[in-house]
DNA sequence: CTTGACCTTGACCCTGGGGGCAGGGTTTAG
DNA sequence: CTAAACCCTGCCCCCAGGGTCAAGGTCAAG
């Protein structure tokens, strides 16, 4: 299959398709035009490496899935690797979630001190 | 004075400080060889700008604060566009919050589901 | 007057995950 | 034959600068 049957399989965008390539997680053949060819492996790793991107897993750290995948796994997170990747993104995600949360806290200290401190001008 | 003081007296580097001006919050005056000549407000410009950035906001959306400066007001936020622009930055944290806690949670589904299928093949 | 240290300038490439466009080659249907 | 629909590579854009560079200015000591 030629990549915009794998884009349209996997729910992606041609561009998302070569970008993964760009990345290292896909290595299509060529046709004699340069064409990329693709199998029906690939539209796993894509939609498995759109998945991954949602969750704001970064394309270098989806490796250790794709691997899993390729390994022939009917799963990618199975593999010890995808499980410390899952736990790395969860520390991740509270982490950011801690410091959006002290960050909203200054932000009405903010808005609160300003709104006084203009009815204190009034 | 010249832009290493200002850098230095504002807490910011030098390459910030051409960055904030292509950005539109900063316009020095040139010295006859070019180099560009600050006054001390913008200092308290400059440690503005990156109070705010460290909150969050784009370099854009702190031109309501940069404009209530320059009117004459001893604080940036006093003036009702830099109230609307900090509800606006909380409504956006109050998002993103929301968007990670849901996050987590898959997250957490996926890794517990991960796991449970692993021990299931052993 | 010259050397050297330090400062300034603009200009370039880099980040992450692509979007958008240009300019060209290929293939398929009418 | 031609037009549409593909495909290719390559460039610029996002955001807030960081890093590095060459070229030139400034200021003190020697």
């Amino acid at each position: 299959m030629r990549i915009s049957d794998l884009a349209a399989e996997a729910g992606v965008t041609v561009k998302a398709v070569r970008y993964y390539e760009s990345q290292g997680l896909l290595k299509p053949r060529r046709e004699a035009n340069g064409y990329r060819t693709y199998d029906a492996d690939d539209v796993h790793v894509v939609r498995e490496v759109k998945a991954l991107l949602s969750l704001g897993l970064t394309a270098e750290q989806t490796c250790p899935f794709i691997e899993c995948l390729r390994a022939g796994n009917e799963r990618a997170d199975v593999c010890p690797a995808s499980l410390t990747a899952y736990r790395t993104r969860i520390a991740e995600v509270d982490r950011r979630i801690a410091e959006l949360t002290d960050l909203r806290a200054r932000l009405t200290d903010l808005l609160t001190d300003a709104e006084s401190w203009r009815t204190k001008q009034l």
